[in-house]
DNA sequence: TGTACATCAGTGAACGCGCGTTCACTGATGTAC
DNA sequence: TGTACATCAGTGAACGCGCGTTCACTGATGTAC
């Protein structure tokens, strides 16, 4: 007798990876995504990935710019006429708080490593354009934005990991708002 | 006839395992810091580390600790009377290119851990209250020194992973400079 | 509409590897008398 | 000063494990005629 073989997957596998890989990223963190325990989630085998990805950073890759394009979307959606620059901001801690995971990966050494991946390196700027816009209105004055941009990843990056959430937000708030009207 | 024994280690054996996970560390990334590889590279059993440290965790909080205690001798050495914060928020990001992968380890998951690794919270506390003096004198205003230490880690971040280095010195100074005039 | 065949996207077995950790051990060091 | 002995800090062997990746394969799908 031959022993049972597993049905054949059906679906859009690429995206299940991701969401698998996702899965993890948020309960434990990078250190646990595996291609063989992302593949056990799915129930799909082990090797299945490689018709999709190149390998284990590729598929992370992917997944960092998947990232990158909701995070664009997040900050597109909280932008308003009034106060881009409190809104985008809090929308990007916001983010980062709720998806932790994801966003260590997104700004994390994959980042540097954009050059092999243009999906990547293509989602990056999309969010540096985003945050310009937010801090600077249309001129888009390099340091102006970048330091716009420094202050809300860094107060993202430090609530993430150093600091306890309940006073995050309000802080946030409080701290673009004076920003707003200092510079 | 015996298998040759490996001489009996001799020497500080804790710093030199903290100090071959830090060039692995800078040389790659955390991910490649391993109990085996670090042993390797001293030339000592596998199994040394058990002596010191309860496990690699232990290990890697112990160098974070460590990564703290510099930070803050680098921060002390750089204040000045004159313009604390600029001089402050300089030495932090130089401290974050130079050591990225200690950097990195700092700031990443292990701080939230922090409350397993008394050493290291000590060492994060530090550099808080030096940013907070820096940013607003002696008040240690809340919001004020937060949002200079938001906008200090931010850049530095930034500038690890997604920015090319040879603008990042000066752009920070002037980011920093003009903070300082504005709030 | 039916069939032959190429291509795509899965499959399971197998590879070699390095890892963290436990274990019983032993050499080196310090202390009491 | 010399010796017995406890403790400290190394040692190598062994454990079980999960990983990434290559491979030859086969089922499913699309296309040409």
């Amino acid at each position: 007798m031959d022993p049972p073989r597993r049905p054949y997957y059906r679906g859009n596998l690429p995206k299940a990876l991701r969401a698998a890989a996702r899965e993890i990223l948020d309960e434990t963190g990078r250190e646990d995504v595996g291609l063989r325990e992302v593949t056990r989630r799915i129930g799909v085998s082990a090797t299945a990935a490689y018709r999709h990805f190149q390998n284990k950073d590729g598929l992370l890759a992917s997944i960092a710019a998947e990232g990158f394009r909701e995070l664009a979307v997040h900050l597109e959606g909280a932008a308003a006429d009034r106060d881009p620059l409190v809104r985008t901001g809090l929308a990007y801690v916001e983010f980062a708080l709720q998806k932790r995971g994801l966003f260590r990966l997104m700004f994390g050494p994959i980042l540097a490593a954009r050059a092999k991946y243009p999906e990547l390196a293509a989602g990056f700027d999309l969010i540096k354009r985003i945050v310009a816009r937010a801090a600077a209105g249309p001129s888009e004055e390099n340091a102006a934005a970048l330091a716009a941009w420094g202050l809300i990843h860094g107060l993202s990056a430090l609530f993430i990991d150093g600091l306890p959430e309940p006073h995050a937000r309000s802080l946030a708030e409080e701290i673009f708002v004076r920003w707003r009207e200092a510079v």
